[in-house]
Formats: C-alpha cells, structure tokens, sequence
DNA sequence: TCATAACCGAGACGGTACGTCAGGTCTTTTA
DNA sequence: TAAAAGACCTGACGTACCGTCTCGGTTATGA
C-alpha cells in the first residue's frame, strides 16, 4: 500500500494540447494515437493509461475547444437566437468540422461509456442557450407555458438536420424564418418577447 | 467502342444483399470488403471496381435498406407526423441503427463524392414525409403561407438532434407536444388542417 | 472452311518493339502484360494469343535486343576472348541487364518450355564465339585435343560467375589474367596460338 | 535510450524455420509472406518489422539452408575439386533448387540492399573451398604464383554457366576435364599439387 | 534506508483490414 | 475467325492503426 510514483500532471496538457493541434490539422481520419504521443513527447502506453481508447482522448481533446464559444446575449431573443443558430451552421459548414462532429456522434454510438461524455460536449453550450430565455422571461413576458428546450431543440435541431443530414443550406433568411416559426409555435408574440 | 464484357449485373445484386446482411449483423465495424466479397463468390477487385471504398459500398447497402419502410397516410397530418417522428425515433433508439446512421453521416463528411449519396438516402424518406403536407393541403385547407419543409425540419430535426446529439429521450408525449409547437408556428390551427 | 479475320501481322512487330522499350526503361519487375497492350494499341488478349505468358514474351522481346551484338574477330585469338569478355562483363555491370539477365535464367527455370528458348539467347552469341577458335585453327595451329567449348566455359561461366553470384569485381586484368589461364590449361603455348 | 520491449529472439527462429520449410515444399512461387507468418503463429506486422520485403525473408531463410552441406577434404585437391562441383552441378540439376537459386540472384539484383547477403550466401562456400588451396599447399607444394580463387571461379563458374545459362549438361567426364583444364592453367602439374 | 508500488519512455507484438497490383481467363461486339 | 475492349477471378503484397505487453529506469511513500 505504499505510495508509488505520482503522475505527471503535465502530461494531460501536452497531451490534450496535442490531439486538439491534430484534430485541427488532419481531421479525425489522420488522428493516431502513436502520432499524438510522439508528438507530445510521451509514451503511447501513458495515453492509454489516462484514456481508454482513442475515441476517449479525442472527446477530451474536443472537450477543450469549446470552451472557446462565447454567447453573448443582447436581451433582444429572437436575435440572439438566430445568431446562435447561426454560429453552430457556420460551424458545420466548415468541412473539418462537420467531420469531427460527425465522428464525435459515432463515437458515442460505438462505445456507450462515451455517449454521456459526448452528450455533455454540446449539453455545456445548450445550457448557455437556454439562459437566454431565462433572461427573457426575467424582463418580463408570459412564460407560463412556454418550454424553452423545445423550441431550442426545434431551432438547433434543424440546423444540425441540415448541415448533416440532408444537406441542405442553412442561409440567414431560412434561420430568421426558423426561429420564428419556433417561437411563434410556442405563443410568443412576435413583438412581445423578443 | 466494341464492347468488352458487360458487367455481370448480377454482382451488384448479390454484393449489395450480402452486404446488407452483413451490416445486419455485425455493424458498420465489423463489416468488411474482404469478406462481403468472400461470401457473395465474388473477387475483391470487382468489388473495388463499382464501389471504390468500403464506404461507398456501405451507402450503396444502406440505400436498399431504406426502401422498405412505407409511410401510410390515414388523412390525420398531425397523427401521421407523430407517427413519423416516432419511427425514427425508434429506429434509432436502437444502437446499432444509430451507430449505422452516425457512420454514415460520418462517411459523407470524409468523403465529398459519398456526401450527396447519403444526403440522397433521407431525402428519399423526407419526400415521403412531404407528401403529406401535399395530401392535406388537397383535403382543403389554408395553406398559402405554410412552409412544409421548415415544418419537417422543426419536427425531424429535432428526433435526430436529441436522439443522436444531445442523448434526451424522446418519448411520445414529448413527439406530440414537438409536432403541435411545429404545426403552430406554421400557423395551422389545432383543430384544423389537421 | 470460312475465313474470318485475319491475324494482323504488324501486331507481332508493335508488341515486341513495345516490350523491348518498357524492359529498357523500368527493367523486368516493373515489365506489365497490361501496359505493354495499352502502349502497343493492343489488347490482351492479343498478346497472351501469341505468347502464352508474360515470361515468353520477355524473352521473345530480348531475343531481339541481342542482334545487335556484333563480334569482331582481329585473328589475335587471345585479344579478340578479352574483348568477348570484357563486353560480357560490362553488360552486366549495369544494375537493368544484370537483372534483366537473372529474371531471365528464372524465367527458363519456372518453366520447362521456356528453357529451351532462353539459352538458345546464349547459345547464339556463344557460337560467335566459338568461331574465333576455328578461325583461329584455321590460321594453322594445334587444335587436336583444344575443346573450344571447355575453353569458353572457362572464361565466360568465370564472368557470370562473378558478376552475377560472387559480386566481385571483373576488371582488365582480371580478364587477362583468365583468359591466359584458360588458355593455358588447354595447352595453347603463350605465344602460339595466340 | 531504455529500451523498451526486448525481441522475441524465438521469432526469428520459428518464422525462418517456417521459411525454410515453405520453400522446400512450394518453392519460391509459392512462397507467400502471410502464410509464413501464420504457420509461425506470428503477426505478418512481425515478419515485416525484421524483414522488408518478400525476397529479404527468403535470402535470410537460404542462408540457414546452406550451413548444412559439409565439405570434406580428403587431401587429393583434384578429386576434392571435382566432388565439389558435382555437388554443386547436383543441386542444380533438381528444377527446385535451380528455380531458387535464379531468384536468388534476380532478387540480389532487384534490390541493391539484398545484393551484399545474396553474395555472402555464395560466399561462405566459396571460402570453404579455398580453403582446399590453403590444405594443398600445406602438403607442401609449389603454390607460389597460384591463384585459387582463379581456378575456382573457372571450375565453379563454367558449372554454374552451364547449368544456368547454356543448359549444357554437366557429367562426371566433363567435370574431370574442366578440373584439369583449370589445373593445368595454373601450372598445377597433373602429378604435382593434385 | 530500503522495499514497494505506481509511473514513465521505448518499442515489440498480435490482430484486422485496407486498398493495390499483376497475371491470366472469359465474354461480348465489331471488322 | 481474329481483334479490341474490358469485366472477372486469383493471390499476394506492403501499410496503417489499434490496443496490449514487457522491459529498464524513476520517484514517491511506508516499514
């Protein structure tokens, strides 16, 4: 029961910083363990040791880029909305990143233990989106029976349907007609709330 | 010019079912170009020669799958949207049914020349589904203003988004409250169109 | 008895040029049944009517290469083995001919019915050779118990010998001090013969 | 500058044992890498980690071949010499053993990394059988201006030429003139050395 | 102070599949 | 018929990554 040797606490960042620099160069497809370790001046068996598999280290390393994202609310919803859901379409709209969220969803659906982990990754950024309508409901509107998570999931969720699935294009006239056809669906007034 | 062999049209057939066999069984990750080739009596090589990667042959099984599930109208627009809904959700309530389609969305994303194949795969469902729209409209009603497209993407969207993204259930009574907010926002009164 | 088409001859003629081209730019491992059809404006089929396999043609195609060879006897019959020698081993000092050369004694060795046609390569330039001996004889010398072929063996098998399977070196001096030795041991007096 | 995992020395072993006896029972056509690996219980990955290619496999698996033949001097360098060159002349009269060694020799020359240990495989004998010289001259003979490694080459060239290359056959009777031929080259009387 | 235990770097290893290449055969249309 | 075109089968190649394992060496704790 002794003590043994402490773990370097700096690897994780050489680590993370690593994979985030790969994901961004090469994508998923070119992200390999024997690679990411080489590079970071480390062991592939102490990557293992910390992250059970590939997939693991690839949503940690996720994990760290959306961090970044900053929503700023204006009070004004109906735009904040559709500059939210213009952001994430700007985002998938890139290539790389499509691919990444792609690979992301996968690797949850591959190995259960990383779907909560995945599902975590974008919960951070729906919490922030669903503040906006917490700070709407403060200045005051009826919000009895409004229900934020589904309009948000009517808004982002078409998004994502689009950029991923159907392929279709995702402009601005079709996001402001998107989020008002959302809010109108739950009772808010056009001039009201937002 | 001449001619040369014609393709054995024959091979495609028997590729593809035993290919989707194969996904049947194993999953996207346990399917492999080596031994969908061994078991349909057929050479790598020609294998290679119509689909130039595994993925593509992937798509190409996928797409045969699909054509079985048949959309029944019954004339209530809102009962068959939640029925709809509830199929997809369904469906990829199953792991290996979302793994599949993760991978497959993946697929498109790596690959640009597969991306409009898969696109093309849901899109055949969506006209399905806008069908309906059509079929009500047809019944008589208002629906001059009315954008089935954006209804479908609110509705759809949705399923996919919490079933793939963000892992929130989706049960039949959040399905009827997604398609009421849905049809609202497009304006089509509860006790009308549908 | 019908007709049918008749066979081109001028196939024959653009295969082989094709072939004795492709043997000289990438030597014999990168020497394609296939390419060798494309560039001759040929089909395949074609070829493999005329020469059974990808080493019969081969040889078929160095058998033209080797005409070009010519032996120039001075009547010095120890100068004129020098020089034999001297170009047999500078033909095999480059890397394409030596391996050109291996392939095809392998060629001969894989199969039976190509043997024979491969040292009748040989056995062409080595009847060159032999006639400097009668030549030589002719010039008046004694020549009752003088085995030519014995002679050659020993000078040229030395050749190949070392280029080929002892990798050392066959230089000027070498050869001179071979084909005296040769000489020699045949009981052809230093000044005599010679 | 640890080290890491140490190699499995026992692979080397077992994956030329295996070799070995591959080539002896399909010679080199039929000599495939995978099965190699599979019949040693190793990873093909293994295999490739000592041995680049194919053709290098096969030489290091030659070279362990050619340990087994014993030379036996008996003092009487002439007969010595003549039963080597049988021996030799025997080996490549089986069809096997003549096919592999052709490839031999084709793969030193494909690849120049190979050359060096193709020529060492041929080497080692060769020095055996010098050393017949050095045990001749022991016995006190007149050896000074002898060249061994000349008469060699014309004894064992001429058998290798012969086999290879002309398709002349080699018997006992020519093998006994040739040994003499080179012989008396060297100034060896029939009496004297022999 | 010394054993024990966990960590680390290095790299071999088994395994699985990939996509490719070339040889040689077969089938069709056209001359 | 022969020729051109090209699909087809066969068999193997060498490569890429994955995740596991076995080393020697290092750094803490506890007896």
């Amino acid at each position: 029961m002794g003590g043994g040797r402490p773990r370097d606490t700096g690897v994780e960042e050489r680590v993370v910083a690593v994979a985030r620099e790969m994901l961004r160069e090469g994508g998923y497809a070119r992200f390999a363990v024997d690679q990411v370790a080489d590079r970071a001046g480390v062991a592939k068996t102490t990557v293992y040791r910390r992250w059970p598999s590939r997939d693991h280290l690839v949503v940690a390393a996720v994990a760290t880029f959306l961090d970044d994202v900053a929503i700023e609310e204006t009070g004004d919803l109906r735009a904040d909305l559709v500059r939210i859901a213009a952001a994430i379409a700007a985002g998938l709209g890139q290539p790389g990143i499509r691919l990444l969220v792609s690979e992301l969803i996968a690797a949850g659906a591959r190995q259960p233990d990383l779907a909560a982990s995945v599902y975590q990754l974008w919960a951070r950024r729906r919490a922030a989106s669903l503040d906006l309508f917490a700070a709407a409901v403060g200045q005051g509107e009826q919000a009895d029976d409004v229900d934020p998570g589904l309009i948000l999931d009517q808004i982002i969720g078409a998004v994502y349907y689009r950029a991923l699935i159907t392929g279709d294009p995702v402009d601005d006239d079709y996001l402001k007609r998107l989020v008002s056809a959302a809010l109108a669906g739950a009772g808010v007034s056009s001039g009201g709330l937002a």
